[in-house]
DNA sequence: CGAAGATTGATCGTTTTCGATCATTTTCCA
DNA sequence: TGGAAAATGATCGAAAACGATCAATCTTCG
């Protein structure tokens, strides 16, 4: 019997190639879980029995995908089966990044979401840790939100009684954000307590913290000038990845908060440095 | 986490209770499953135990609901519930009757979308028929986009290659929609080709178009004033109901698609307004 | 008013799914 | 290469959902 289902080679796992060298392919569960996804959005539901025909694999692991992925938002369960969330349309690439390392991003938000006061007023950058950030706060009452990240406006559009604010500007789909000119302009009418700054790739050694692009750079610096504490959030990979733009330096920010695999390298650091890192776990 | 699950009932009995009363009620059981199939297309699944609490009936007469739609291609049961299901065509009994908004509101999106020509900039006013525009839009390329509506990004972002841009302001709940003073700021450094303006409501006596709340109708005008030409789209419910802002008058737009069931309504309208309909069907 | 028909609710035995546990296989590093 | 860790599969009792049947209630209309 043919174990797996390889019919096409999803795009996913050239884009990982090409975006996540430093990890490698997708493991086995990681590409299932995305096709998971995939299928549901077409169809809108799957029920299990079609999931261990269609890979091959036990009930058993079907159901422990569909937990995880409910975990993680992208699906919801039902008897014999799971069901799109229909908030906003998440695709499979998004999918398996938000599953990747989904428990240290979990660990970094708790943390960074403890730093929030209430009654702040709380700027998000799109990404998926800031996303996790969001799901964390968006329970909690008498905050003003602020983001130009579509799943993280969609997530806090979920509950009532918060105040929402969506950066406007042009889409871009790499990071499913709002960015260039105009955003910039529109971010620049507000006054934050705290940011939530996600960074693509943290240079230590240079002391930078660094993005994808130099427009997300530039959204990212009027992010900055207009809040009063920032807080960056980078799960251990980043630690290990280069990208193109520099935003500011590790030293301007307020705090990086981080997981535990990010240690050997933080220790590393010249003091001036290591005391911004906040080690979540 | 508690996301929100009540703000479509309400809506959904004015409309009933509103305007089937006048040509016989629904029996309960047909309003029931109206509502049920409603529900379905916003949600995409329901499970039996949040309708029996929701209508306080028996599971013996939820699985009986379901059963029945199920056998009108309405609706795919699973277990536990049902899921909605992406339909083409009904057989034109029972089932015609109760997708028929659904019905309409995609022919009004066809025509709509028909007047959209290759290389237009589209300005899409939130709500659910502009929403049904956005899908038939979707596809096409060398197109580019402005909403003010969350679903509606979030529905072209599943497509690669086309501008969008994303209008910020404050969230607003009742429509899915950015507003305020920022929203309409920011509309007006834009310069729209075509309009794609939704109505609350349409007074043919008065010769108004009207919307919700006067801020939706603030950040209507500000659409209107940057657009070549404005197409609106209304199913014939809207020209029965009214609301409370006016937007601007019916003979300073250029066009409002409908559907046929409006037809008696525009038919007594003086020849000025009625050149303006384009019925759809 | 009252009987026929339709709608709804309750019951019960059967089938399906769930979740937890444990054995087995695979993967990953040191 | 060997061993720990992770992923997967199998099993089984418990829980949930199903369908069918029958009784109770509501509608309709002669």
């Amino acid at each position: 019997m043919s174990p797996r289902n390889d019919r096409y080679r999803s795009s996913l796992n050239e884009f990982y190639h090409l975006h996540e060298k430093g990890r490698g392919v997708l493991t086995q569960a990681e590409d299932r879980q995305a096709k998971i996804v995939e299928l549901l959005r077409e169809q809108n539901f799957v029920d299990i029995r079609t999931l261990t025909e269609r890979f091959d694999i036990s009930v058993a692991t079907v159901r422990r995908d569909l937990d995880e992925l409910e975990g993680a938002g992208l699906l919801r369960r039902t008897h014999g089966g799971a069901v799109n969330v229909n908030q906003v349309a998440q695709d499979a690439t998004n999918a398996a990044r938000l599953i990747s390392k989904q428990a240290e991003k979990a660990a970094i938000a708790e943390v960074a979401a403890g730093m929030v006061a209430d009654g702040d007023t709380v700027l998000l950058d799109a990404g998926t840790t800031a996303l996790e950030v969001a799901k964390k706060l968006s329970g909690r009452s008498s905050l003003t939100f602020i983001s130009n990240g579509l799943d993280i406006i969609a997530e806090l559009s979920r509950f009532d009684g918060q105040s929402i604010y969506s950066v406007g500007g042009e889409y871009t789909e790499t990071n499913r954000s709002f960015r260039g000119p105009l955003a910039e302009h529109f971010i620049r009418q507000f006054n934050a307590d705290k940011l939530i700054l996600n960074a693509a790739s943290i240079d230590v050694d240079r002391g930078l913290i660094c993005t994808g692009s130099p427009l997300n750079a530039s959204v990212a610096r009027a992010m900055i000038e207009i809040s009063r504490r920032v807080i960056v959030v980078a799960d251990h990979s980043k630690f290990t990845k280069s990208s193109l733009s520099v935003v500011t330096r590790i030293e301007d920010v307020g705090v990086v908060v981080t997981d535990a695999g990010a240690k050997s390298i933080i220790d590393a650091a010249p003091d001036k440095l290591r005391k911004k890192f906040v080690v979540a776990n």
